[in-house]
DNA sequence: GTATATATTTTAAACGTTGATAAAAAAAAT
DNA sequence: ATTTTTTTTATCAACGTTTAAAATATATAC
């Protein structure tokens, strides 16, 4: 077993000092062409690399950032994941990954874990229990302390910091026009219970789309699904109050759904209640999942680029990070990512 | 503006040296009662928390393990992070994740970037590239270093390090044998080309159960896809492929996919052609995706367990790198997930 | 040959901790 | 009162690196 070469084993054996190993290391004028290359030489055979940590010690910024999300395993989260890695590595940082799992102690622990020193800033999207709470102080406090934090798709407004967001109103209501303008006159709504800013966001969306075609929104139509009842198992439930809510109104001829499973689920109500798509029902449903793509008919979606969010988050981030080396500071932006309607065989 | 609180700075204020306030703070016994109290009450004013980078740099570990994996948006490798994540958590350890967009020199460059002293031990999935060019240079220079290396699911015997798999061929194996035993003369095979293990290895499950049966494998009833078709966007080229196999044996009842893309690919072909799952065509897959679960029908397929395995998996590491402060050595192990057969719909 | 400028190298402090050892203060024993 | 113990606190070195300041060596000028 090879143990790391330091820069103190170098200079031992060079017989010079540290300070000149380091200073050659680093192409420093102040050292001869002579040691340095005998010094480079000399690492390279020892497979000399710097150590990360005391780097990081000195230079107080360790070349990584933190993303907590509340769930991994989902396919938007993990785009954005993608495109945070990939930006962040181009900047020559490394992603360190915090999942909440939706709770709000687990945020906090996750958080405050990464904030002593192993990070120099914070892509976040809040999770499920921490929007019920209202409770945002450990973000404040992140952020007072002066790490910066980029927040994404699931935003406050009280917080002061950047924000990374699809329009998730004007992608809603986008798609509920498509609808209207395809024929449809009784559009219903599948979303989840308010206190996910986005749902609320979308559905509005949907009411605006209404109105603005002179529309009487039907509450009938809006099903308001438990977000607790989506945890991949209880999928009978959902099942069950969408069947109903096409057996209490027949006439139903549109879906729109807040996400991707609410949507093909429906879809394979309608299967199953023989409503053919799109002839007889048309849906679009949210997000860019896989299941969407594969699904059959293919499935109608608004697009929320996670990709390009992640990758416009990090930016943010480390724009930020960078410039508070220099005790800069531009006031907060909050970056708004266009959805892009994609229309497949779930709509005519 | 509230900086980050130092040692250093509690001791100026409290007129005591530093190795006091460190002392007082770890409950030192050297210490008296009165002066503990006093250090930990100004810690807690002050938002006293102990610098990670510092402590790592000391301690020489930084309580943070690397993942590396080929893909994150892939629902398989999604769940093994989280399993990875949850179990490292529990023990106090932080997961950062490069990489490697099935590419050696990413997977190279990421090793190495967090080889310097950013983690303890890596969790690894090897990348199809290198997996091709068989050069595993990286991941013994790592082992040789003395940072401990866990591999999964696509793992290589030539190196030396614990690994879990899944019991790929068995597992194909009972999937198949599940197909003969619900009557299905003409079993297809869809699979990639062979340089990735785990495709090889459960092509050989297909292959065993048929000679388990006496039944003689008929190369036309094996479809192997050249894996940089899958990439999401090449869909119709698979699809055609797999038309090709349906026109060419019309006769084939049954298929088992060594993985989700292909059985959902194939299923959708199936219905093009006005094939009835499962009556005239059953079909298994293999990985424990989303896709299967939400596919109409839905697929039955081969479930890999991916939690379990990063669960296992960040046992295994965890383990390896408390011991190796105690320098004890214990043989490397290589852990087998066992596979189940989850049936749904797409199987009688 | 001495003074001066220039090139090169070394010393020392710092980043925030811990822990072994030394020192000082307080208590106990003579 | 003095020595011995015991308790408590302080100093110093270390982890691996960078960098300002000091020291040394070498070259240039007269």
């Amino acid at each position: 077993m090879r143990k790391k070469t330091t820069i103190k084993e170098l200079a031992h054996e060079l017989g010079v000092s540290i300070s000149t190993v380091s200073k050659a290391l680093n192409d420093s004028p102040e050292i001869s062409k002579d040691t340095i290359e005998k010094v480079k030489a000399f690492a390279k055979l020892l497979h000399y690399r710097p150590n990360n940590i005391a780097l990081s010690l000195k230079n107080k910024r360790t070349k990584t950032i933190g993303i907590i999300i509340p769930e991994i395993v989902h396919h938007f989260f993990t785009k954005v994941i993608k495109g945070v890695e990939l930006y962040a590595n181009s900047k020559g940082y490394n992603v360190i990954v915090g999942l909440s799992n939706e709770s709000f102690d687990k945020e906090v622990v996750n958080m405050e874990m990464l904030a002593n020193g192993s990070i120099d800033g914070f892509v976040i999207s809040i999770s499920r229990e921490t929007l019920q709470l209202q409770d945002y102080h450990h973000f404040n406090e992140t952020i007072n302390e002066g790490i910066p934090v980029v927040m994404f798709d699931r935003v406050v407004n009280e917080i002061k910091c950047d924000k990374v967001i699809v329009d998730d109103m004007s992608g809603a209501k986008e798609a509920v026009e498509k609808l209207i303008s395809n024929g449809c006159k009784q559009i219903g709504l599948i979303t989840t219970k308010d206190y996910i800013s986005v749902g609320r966001l979308r559905s509005l969306g949907y009411m605006n789309a209404l109105k603005a075609h002179g529309v009487i929104p039907n509450s009938e139509l809006i099903l308001k699904v438990d977000d607790d009842m989506v945890s991949e198992d209880h999928l009978e439930v959902l099942e069950d109050e969408i069947t109903q809510l096409f057996k209490v109104n027949p006439t139903i001829d549109a879906i729109f759904a807040v996400n991707e499973l609410y949507a093909v689920t429906a879809m394979k109500v309608a299967r199953k209640l023989n409503i053919n798509i799109p002839e007889q029902l048309q849906i679009i449903g949210f997000t860019d999942g896989v299941l969407s793509k594969h699904a059959s008919p293919s499935l109608s979606t608004v697009s929320q680029h996670g990709e390009e969010m992640g990758q416009q988050s990090a930016e943010l981030l480390i724009a930020r990070i960078e410039a508070s080396n220099n005790s800069e500071t531009t006031s907060y932006q909050t970056v708004i990512i266009p959805t892009k309607l994609i229309e497949r065989k779930s709509t005519l």
